[in-house]
DNA sequence: CCCACGACCTGTGGGC
DNA sequence: TGCCCACAGGTCGTGG
């Protein structure tokens, strides 16, 4: 699921049964994700109290209200359940997300109040935490970390900074978490096409009023993801042609073959870049 | 320092 | 129907 804007939107669904509560109950069903978790997990969080819930890059920070922060990724496919007396809701997802399989219900926490969030993750590529507070900023994690790129600090002369010399093409770099933080795959590809940028010509070379247009392309394709409430891949396929909804989602991503939204005529290509795949148009990314 | 690539882990969809 | 391969939103470590 998760991008920025995914996370984002987690955030903000798991901030009103988590802020301020106390929790009760908290369980490990097993004992790593991608990473193990430390030793003291369950001690130190049970009976804290998550004081607030923010957002840096895609990671998810509750501060407790110990000397701890309970950091937590959700890798590729993580997946946050809150269930309390009224019902199951799922933050970041559509109401008709295909329910998750128990066996992959790795966390659950339990709050004063009664709500009940369930983390699951089948690949186990996300993972958890607890970093001292006064000292994540040092932490390997977020030292050299690239600004939010909804913050002030981000803009065309960022990247003109980031992208000098470089010979790597823009899409690799704005996938460096150093260089900006919280974009991945879907929304560089996305991003890219709104600005009409190749995502291969050698990223030193790009003027910087281009620059500036990408940044601001950057900023106006995750402000419009984080409004209609994230995104779900899982969803799009699994719904296709019964929602219309999503044929503006993305213009690029998952889109080879289909014609250029910019209108210059061009077809949606993919190609793997760096191991990952890169959807672009030839005709007006240049 | 720069850059490409494989590894991590499980599930799903397409082709045959 | 079944089997096998390719591929999936992220990050990290290695080696040229």
């Amino acid at each position: 699921m998760p991008e920025l804007p995914e996370v984002e939107t987690v955030r903000g669904g798991l901030a009103p049964v988590l802020e301020g509560h106390r929790l009760t109950h908290v369980e490990a069903r097993r004992p790593d994700l991608r990473f193990p978790l430390p030793a003291n997990f369950v001690q130190m969080l049970t009976g804290a109290v998550i004081v607030k819930l923010e957002r840096r890059a895609k990671y998810l920070l509750a501060r407790l209200d110990r000397e701890d922060t309970l950091v937590m990724h959700l890798g590729m496919s993580g997946r946050f359940e809150i269930s309390r007396p009224d019902g199951v809701e799922r933050p970041g997802e559509f109401h008709y997300a295909p329910d998750p399989d128990p066996k992959h219900a790795h966390i659950v926490f339990q709050t004063e109040a009664g709500a009940r969030v369930t983390y699951y993750d089948p690949r186990r590529f996300g993972f958890m935490d607890l970093i001292n507070t006064a000292t994540l900023h040092l932490h390997p994690w977020f030292a050299g970390m690239g600004p939010e790129p909804l913050s002030e600090a981000f803009g065309g002369a960022r990247l003109k900074e980031a992208f000098r010399a470089r010979k790597q093409g823009p899409k690799t770099l704005l996938l460096d978490q150093r260089v900006v933080a919280g974009l991945g795959n879907i929304y560089v590809c996305e991003a890219l096409n709104r600005a009409r940028i190749s995502p291969f010509k050698p990223a030193g070379g790009i003027s910087r009023a281009r620059l500036d247009r990408l940044a601001q392309d950057i900023r106006e394709v995750l402000t419009e993801a984080i409004a209609a409430g994230g995104s779900t891949l899982r969803d799009f396929a699994k719904t296709d042609g019964a929602l219309g909804y999503f044929q503006h989602r993305f213009r690029v991503y998952d889109r080879e073959g289909e014609p250029c939204a910019n209108g210059c005529g061009g077809v949606i290509a993919r190609k793997v870049q760096a191991g990952r795949s890169t959807f672009y148009c030839p005709v007006c990314q240049k």
